[in-house]
This record gives C-alpha cells, sequence and structure tokens, in this order.
DNA sequence: GTTTATGATAAGCTTCCCTTATTATAAGCC
DNA sequence: GGCTTATAATAAGGGAAGCTTATCATAAAC
C-alpha cells in the first residue's frame, strides 16, 4: 500500500533517457563538427518547417516562450543559418527563413540524428518504438493543457475584483 | 526517400516531453511549498532507495557525474534531509543516510508525482504505459552504452602510443 | 616507503529555458 | 483623427541541471 518512491518511475525515467539522449546528441554534433547545439538543431528543424513564419508562430509550435526562441535565432542567424524578414504585412514582426546554408546542416544533423536513435531503440521492436512515440506526443499534449491550466488558475483568483 | 527533418520524430518528443514535464514538475512542487527542485527530489529518492551507500555509488547509479551529485548533497544536507557520516571502512569517503525529516518530504514528493503522472498519462492505457516505460528504460541503458563507447574511443585511440 | 589510484569537492563553465521590462507598431474607440 | 490598449520582438538578467578540470586526503600497489 505505502507506495515506496522508485527511480524506475516512469517520470523519473523520461528525464534520465531525454538528458542522456540530449548529451549524446550534443557529443554527436560536435564530433561531426556541425557547430550548433541541440537546442539550435531543433530550432532551425522547425524553422525550415514552417519557413516564412513569424517568431511567435514558430515559439507556439515548439512550446517555448518567443524570447527563447529569440536568442536561438539570434545564434542561427549570426552563423547564418537562417535570415529575418520584414513583415510586409506588419511592421513589428519579422518572418524566418531558413538560407540555403542551412540545408546541408539540416541533412547532417538529420543523419546523425537517426543514426543515434538507431543505436538508441535497439532492441524495441519498429511497432514499439512507434506505440513510444505516439504516446509521447500524447503526453506532451497533456502537459501542454497542464500548462495552460495552471495559467489560467492565478487570473481566476482575479477575476473576482 | 529523402527524409525530411521531422519535428516530431522520436528524439525531439522525448526532449519536448521531458522538460514540459521537468517544469510541470517544478510548478507542482513549488505550489506544495516543498522547496525542492526536481533534480533533488531525484537525488533524494535516489539516496533513500541506496541508504547508506557512498557519493560515488549513488551518482553511477543515477548516471551522473560525482560532482553533480555532491552538489545536490550540499543542497540536501543544508536543508537537513540527508546527512554524510564517514565511512568507517575507507576515510576518504562519506556514507549518505537520508534523515527522519526526509521521509516526510519523500512521502509528498511522491504523491506529486503520482498526482501529475496521472494527470500527464491520460488517455494512454496502463498496458501501454508500462511498455512505455520499459523502452525508455531500454534506451536510457542503451545511451548508457553509448557514453561508455565513446568516452573508450579517444583512449583508444592513444592506446597505440 | 614511494608512487599511483581513488573518494570527495572547490571553481568555474555551458545549455536551455524563464521572467520582466522596453520599444515599435497595429488596432480599437470616441 | 487622436488616444488608449494590445501585440511582435528583444534587451537584461536569472535559475536549474548538468559538465570538466584541478586539488586534497587517504588508500592501495609495488
Amino acid at each position: 500500500m505505502t507506495p515506496r518512491p522508485d527511480p524506475d518511475a516512469l517520470g523519473f525515467v523520461l528525464i534520465d533517457a531525454a538528458r542522456l539522449l540530449r548529451a549524446a546528441f550534443e557529443r554527436r554534433i560536435a564530433g561531426a563538427g556541425l557547430g550548433i547545439t541541440p537546442g539550435e538543431a531543433r530550432t532551425l528543424v522547425h524553422a525550415a518547417a514552417l519557413d516564412g513564419s513569424r517568431q511567435l508562430d514558430i515559439a507556439q509550435r515548439m512550446g517555448i516562450e518567443p524570447m527563447t526562441l529569440s536568442t536561438y535565432l539570434d545564434r542561427l542567424q549570426s552563423l547564418g543559418f537562417i535570415e529575418r524578414r520584414p513583415d510586409p504585412a506588419d511592421r513589428r514582426a519579422r518572418l524566418i527563413f531558413t538560407t540555403p546554408a542551412a540545408d546541408a546542416l539540416i541533412r547532417d544533423v538529420r543523419v546523425e540524428q537517426v543514426e543515434l536513435m538507431t543505436q538508441v531503440t535497439a532492441g524495441i521492436t519498429p511497432e514499439d518504438r512507434e506505440l513510444v512515440r505516439e504516446s509521447l506526443k500524447r503526453m506532451r499534449a497533456n502537459l501542454r493543457a497542464i500548462e495552460e491550466d495552471q495559467q489560467a488558475l492565478p487570473l481566476a483568483k482575479e477575476a473576482g475584483r
């Protein structure tokens, strides 16, 4: 009955795996001389997938704060992998485009990613792997909903004023 | 054939989910007024599970560097949740024990953890959830093996000298 | 008994993310 | 049309979770 704390509980294992994965990815990218961090790679991939979007939209899709994204984009821009162009429809906004130089990088990142994930998922069947991916997507969606709920609560308290 | 980079690839989703989970756990623990960080909670749980071990053993079990653990333990010790006692068998080593005060905290952490994970895994069957946990454990083990391989490589290069 | 290995830790760094405050511009409202 | 409010980006600064490298004490090996 007494629920003993388990270092192998789902939450702990998830965080462990993510930490180790990030470290392994970092070593791989560094080893390949790509010169970016995992966070920058993730940003670049999202930027490429949403080419021509504004920063707010990309940030929302990535689930991070706009300011956090802005910092990543600064770095990617200084490396010549993305461009910020003014939005003709709204002079406050900038549209993000990847440069031709980014294409090769994204391909390289992708190769490292696939090779690494092949090693990491060794011993897991493709079906299970896909089930894990879907489950994690579900968890991610749940977590985003929880986040919004928690942000909504403090406002609800003040709504009475 | 051309593998387009997918923001929903397993690795990205895993890292996303872990980031959001850590943030949600942090808010929960803060909300409950427990006064520790997720990393400290993880350390405490491991320390309790391995009560009376040396720091090196705990660090290895957690998969982090001894120095990183030492910093967590400093904090947990200053809060009165763990004790460092000299190892009678080796005066270089210290043995880690949790204090009675830690018991209540661990129970509270556990409650928060269970409640949060129930929300997070909403819509996932218990069987799938267990499969995800097992798969993640497998991935974690693979990642640790990869880590060791990569550390072994540079030495292998120098072995010829 | 001297050299080498090991347990802990001090010092300082990196990555990834956050919050808060500012600035420029757009949109809504008399 | 001018005034207020909302929104896009970003400057400034901070915190959590790790890492590496160097140091010190002690143990083990030769």
